[in-house]
DNA sequence: AGTAATTTGTGCGTATGTATG
DNA sequence: CCATACATACGCACAAATTAC
């Protein structure tokens, strides 16, 4: 019956502001009721009415839940439980890297360090757990890229499926997800530094090189191979400081 | 002045909810005006007729924008830039581990595991930037620990403290803030399995375990005292698992 | 196919609480 | 203590999107 909560608390308690109020119960009505996601929460109204607020607050605190995730709204579908993927984190990072890039790009260095330390130190560890298809689907992504290359086109969609499926034997959902956010953070914020034809061809060779690490089963060479990998963008950057 | 923007837009386009498109004026204003943390934004009056929106949509954008500390509001003072910190990943994350977690736990696992590569990537580079000073400030964070665990009582702020410590001379903001991050993170998820005042006694003791390897400045070393200073809490993990 | 019902989106007015001076 | 400016909360009416009949 969209129960959330018998008290009424109105208008003797003021702990905080009323969205926050409401988004907590949303949220403990989430938990309580081991809702996963995608499935149906009550409607705004039903919202109100268990929780004895107006729709503004109950729709402001909404919207918060749905900034981080939390929730997934419909229009003229419903409320769902969300899937709470890490797009807050990447609306964060980025912003805060356009704001403080342009010129300085140290955000964007920070991030590169970070994807660095994380693939040098799963990838060694995912070396033990790769198959044969594994190896397989790298390689031909990384064929791929030299085509591309080759043509003087670029290869982003290429390049973040590599770096996934790199991640991918570890089974962990935590990591893809951070991979995939950094990556995104990196795409939206790089673009102000242009990348030349010619770096492209350099770029598929780094990735050739971590694949080969890969196939030799050397963790010492994979991770110089995945530094080398982030060279160019390190040198990029360092020239847009510079500049 | 406040001039977001001139463009009407008003009845002929409709790209997508009210609420982002009014988000996503208030983002360009704070990214064209170089605005930076705790600069004052314009009155919510003034941004329903910069933008040509109701009070509804311009406070509902600006609270998903607050959700992601992108703005700051404070009740009865104004609206301001927000400091952009990691609080959507904490809130994101933590509600994803309560929700997954009980007795499973697999996303507090996926945690430990990025910590640990983390600190086992970034802790080895920063043993030759630490300083005395440093070596006396993680050293003594130990002292208070095994302080602490003598009388039988918690030291989670400490910890804390530690972990930041470690990571404070690589200069990286970027990975001071994701340090916090996670380990708020398992600070709300992992209590659920609780921890026994002798398991206190030995965590304390890897702490000593890293300052030592780090004094000793062997990378190797560090690498490994760090995976054992993770070993009790991957224990808890597995414990709660098989019950 | 189309109409009605349901649900979220938007706009507006007003009253209240809160911080600043 | 008062006055001003601001955010907060509430309620209603209507628009838009989706689903179901």
């Amino acid at each position: 019956m969209t129960t959330i909560d018998a008290t009424p608390l109105r208008g003797t308690e003021r702990p905080g502001p009323r969205r926050q109020e409401v988004a907590t119960r949303i949220k403990e009505y989430i938990l309580r009721n081991r809702l996963k996601p995608g499935n149906p929460l009550p409607t705004e109204v039903e919202l109100c009415e268990a929780v004895g607020a107006s729709r503004s607050s109950v729709r402001e605190a909404v919207k918060i839940l749905s900034a981080l995730d939390i929730v997934e709204v419909r229009h003229g579908h419903g409320t769902f439980v969300g899937r709470m993927s890490l797009n807050a984190l990447v609306e964060s990072l980025t912003f805060r890297g356009l704001l403080s890039g342009e010129e300085d790009h140290h955000v964007l260095g920070q991030v590169v360090d970070v994807r660095q330390t994380l693939e040098q130190g799963l990838a060694a560890e995912a070396i033990g757990l790769l198959d044969d298809a594994h190896r397989a689907d790298l390689s031909a992504l990384v064929d791929e890229m030299e085509r591309l290359a080759a043509q003087g086109r670029d290869f982003l969609e290429v390049d973040r499926a590599f770096h996934l499926k790199l991640m991918e034997p570890l089974g962990n959902d935590l990591i893809l997800q951070l991979t995939e956010a950094f990556w995104q953070v990196q795409a939206i914020v790089a673009p102000t530094l242009r990348t030349e034809p010619e770096d492209r061809v350099i770029t598929a060779q780094r990735h050739r090189a971590i694949v080969d690490a890969v196939a030799a089963g050397d963790p010492a060479r994979l991770r110089t191979a995945i530094a080398e990998h982030y060279a160019p963008i390190r040198a990029s950057i360092a020239r847009a400081v510079r500049s």
